[in-house]
Order: structure tokens, then C-alpha cells, then sequence
RNA sequence: GGAUGAGUUCCCGAGUGGUUAAAGGGGGCAGACUGUAAAUCUGCUGCGCGAGCUACGGUGGUUCGAAUCCACCCUCAUCCA
């Protein structure tokens, strides 16, 4: 149920509710792709810094420890202590990241696993079987993600089959919620638009979707290797054809800029790897842009990551002891980046709901669209 | 006092006459990262803008040419008195 509360242009500002509580949007969903945010953080501690979605994946929790497992254990939020709201991601970006390790059919891709090589077989109903085991709140629907740019005589027949997917999504998604021992029968569906770079398959492909009823719509296939203003372009273009009452998930974007900018033209939910995987490698966001902690200039300096900001990171800890970390390879250093990076993303969103609930998002965004993305 | 072995660029370490500013590590410095096959990957790392200069313990020598060969010296390690 997503309930619009304002909106300021394009952008909006709502509320989302589904079983496992309400989402304040825009939101940025935290990524804990094998039911872990990469670093060390529990479900404690997205709790600690705001987190209010997290985001699994469908292909690597069947792979390991196995959507059977994790449904034996009580489904995924029980097994990782997260009682909040989670979202898992249908496999359909692997079939673009592991594009050397599958084959596509009609039917759905089979996989060669990254583990092993053993083969999986992925298709609509599968994906949907999975992420009913794991009783996420969100299924996404089983797509193909395809690389930016490909041939729109590729994109297109891969769009045609990624709509035909959804429709067998939706099928078998509503033949599971009504199972008797369903893990979490108030799952929701989301579909994804594809359509590469062509902003006429894109809205062709939206307009067929939105016939689908699902419970909100996700742009895919996005930040894969497109220019940014392509990428903007495009939702430019797709946004007139995605339903006002359901909320938009823009996959895997992106930036501080972008999520800004995502948010300025329309877009509800959005996650992506870079906060974590960044944070990892000593690149950590400041309201003053980026700073990268591993830089000899922070060997002695005694601030925290950022003088301003309120996470735990940043009341306890120097530049220099966080510098020290990362020189010395001590874990300690990517789980407090880690927490600063998701923490600050948080707040992004916080500060972006903020503006939109005061009407001054226009000068929200043009004071930190481009400055977040700086070297301070 | 004697016998062996060893001293290479920030460190370890390869290199036994020219293609060697010197392999490979480490360390250091910097960069990349967008629904996570990523605690990963990529550069740079003697000085100088440059012609060039300075470098393989030291000094001298052999040679067209030496980190590499010779002599002596210094230092270190191990063993024997």
C-alpha cells in the first residue's frame, strides 16, 4: 500500500506499508546481498543507523545456504534478526553480472554457479518459489538485465520475453501468497521496466507492465554502463508511463547525485551496492563530498569522518584511528566505514523527505547534487 | 685468532660481463567501484622538465663495457679454538 503524502515537481514524498511495518519514502533500501550487509554489520546495527529496507538476493541465498534452509529456519527475516522491512532481488541482475556463467531461454536462465559451476535453472516460477521461501515483504520479478548499451534488435525481443516473464511472475506469485504455510503471505510484487537505452521500447514496455497489477514498478537495467544523462533521459522518459499511486524503485542507482536527481524526476525506492563497497575501500561520503580515509593527509587528524554528522562512527572515532584501521587491515575499519557510508545514505534520504515535507527540495538539491560527489 | 657464508634500490629478495634504473614480493603513494563472483581491481614508487645524473658495503683494478671478474679493506652470520 503506498500512500502519497507531497509532492514538489516530480518528486514525491510518501508512505509505504507493507507487513513487516511502514517505509517513509523516498527511501534508500540498505544492501545485504546474502542476508549480511558486506563489512560485519548485523541486522542490530542497520537498526542503529537507520535503515528502514533491507535488500537480499534471491540467487545467492538459493545458492547458499538454500531458500529451502532459510524457510526451514523461519524465513530470512528470522534467520538474519531483521524484523523490518526486506526486499529481495529476483536473480535478474545476475543474469547481466554472471553474463559469462548463463545461458538464456524462453523458459529462464540456467546458471553455471559462481561457487561451483553446478547448474541452476532460473525462471519466473522459480525466482517466485525462492522468494516466497525467504518471505521477503517485496519480490522483484524475475527479469533480464541487459547490459547498456546493446543492440535494440537484442533489447528488444529481451524486453518482449522479460514482460512475458512477469506475467508468469505474477501467476505463480499469486498462486504462493494463498498457500496455507506460506512464509510471509503479504508478500508484494514489484515489476521492472526494461528496454536498454530506447526510450520508446522503455515506455512501450512500461506501458505494458502497468498493466500488470503489481504492487509497484522498478526501472532496471540502469547504471550499467550507460552515461549518466542516459541515464537520466530514460527515466525522464519512463516516468510519465509509471502509475502515480504505486511507488517507483529506480535498481541499483546509485550515487548521492543520483539518488537526487532519481528523486527530482519521480522515483520512490532506490539501493545500490556503493555506500558498502566503497566504504570497504576507504571512500566514505561527507555533507562536504567524499573523502577517501586511506590518504596519507588523515594520517594525524584528529575530526571525525564528518564534524556534522550524528552516527556512531563519527561521535567515537578520528580520521586518523579510521586511517589507522585500514593501513593495519584491521576489520574494524570496514565495519565503521560501512556503518558511516549506510548511516550518511540514511540521512541523505532523511534530509531528502525533510526538504520535500518543508517544499524546499529544489534548493536542497541544487546545494548538494554536485557537491556530494566531490573530493573535499 | 682461524674456517666458511653473506653484504643489491625504503625492506625482503632475484640477478654471476652488455638487452639492468635492476625480476618478484612487501611496504608506501594514488585511483576505480552503481538491483555485490569485489576486505577487490588498476596505476605509480632513485633524482631531474630535460639532455642527463646518481645507484648494487668501501677503495682500487681488469675490460670497449662491471651489481656481476680480481685485490685489499669494512661489516654481519654461523662454526672451530
Amino acid at each position: 500500500m503506498f500512500k502519497l503524502l507531497k509532492t514538489e515537481g516530480n518528486a514525491r514524498r510518501g508512505e509505504f506499508t507493507c507487513g513487516h511495518g511502514v517505509v517513509q519514502t523516498p527511501v534508500f533500501m540498505n544492501v545485504g546481498t546474502q542476508g549480511a550487509i558486506k563489512g560485519g554489520l548485523s541486522a542490530h546495527d542497520l537498526r542503529n543507523i537507520h535503515c528502514q529496507v533491507e535488500l537480499s538476493n534471491t540467487y545467492h541465498l538459493h545458492l547458499r545456504p538454500g531458500d529451502d534452509v532459510v524457510r526451514q529456519m523461519g524465513g530470512l527475516h528470522k534467520f538474519m534478526d531483521w524484523d523490518g522491512p526486506m526486499l529481495t532481488d529476483s536473480g535478474g541482475f545476475q543474469v547481466f553480472s554472471l553474463s559469462g556463467l548463463r545461458k538464456i531461454t524462453e523458459e529462464g536462465v540456467t546458471f553455471s554457479s559462481h561457487l561451483d559451476g553446478h547448474r541452476i535453472f532460473m525462471g519466473p516460477e522459480e525466482s517466485m518459489r525462492i522468494q516466497s521461501n525467504l518471505g521477503s515483504d517485496i519480490a522483484m520479478a524475475f527479469d533480464e538485465c541487459v547490459e547498456n548499451p546493446s543492440t535494440r534488435e537484442y533489447v528488444k525481443p529481451s524486453c518482449e520475453r522479460t514482460l512475458r516473464w512477469l506475467e508468469r511472475c505474477k501467476a505463480e506469485h499469486d498462486k504462493l501468497n494463498t498457500l496455507p504455510d506460506t512464509v510471509n503471505p503479504q508478500q508484494m510484487l514489484f515489476g521492472i521496466n526494461q528496454g536498454g537505452i530506447y526510450p520508446e521500447l522503455r515506455t512501450w514496455h512500461m506501458d505494458q507492465i502497468a498493466q500488470i497489477d503489481c504492487d509497484g514498478f522498478a526501472i532496471g537495467g540502469l547504471a550499467v554502463g550507460e552515461e549518466t544523462q542516459v541515464m537520466y533521459d530514460i527515466i525522464d522518459a519512463v516516468e510519465p508511463h509509471m502509475p502515480k499511486d504505486k511507488p517507483r524503485y529506480l535498481m541499483g542507482v546509485g550515487t548521492p547525485s543520483n539518488i537526487i536527481e532519481g528523486v527530482a524526476r519521480g522515483v520512490d525506492f532506490f539501493d545500490c551496492v556503493m555506500p558498502a563497497r566503497n566504504a570497504r575501500h576507504g571512500k566514505l561520503y561527507t555533507w562536504d563530498g567524499t573523502v577517501n580515509i586511506k590518504n596519507e593527509k588523515y594520517k594525524t587528524d584528529p575530526l571525525p569522518i564528518d564534524e556534522t554528522c550524528q552516527c556512531p562512527v563519527c561521535q567515537t572515532y578520528s580520521r586518523a584511528y579510521l586511517r589507522h584501521l585500514f593501513a593495519s587491515g584491521e576489520m574494524l575499519g570496514m565495519r565503521l566505514a560501512v556503518m558511516h557510508n549506510l548511516y550518511f545514505y540514511n540521512e541523505l534520504m532523511a534530509r531528502i523527505r525533510a526538504a520535500l515535507d518543508a517544499g524546499t527540495f529544489g534548493e536542497f538539491r541544487a546545494k548538494y547534487s554536485q557537491k556530494l560527489e566531490e573530493r573535499c
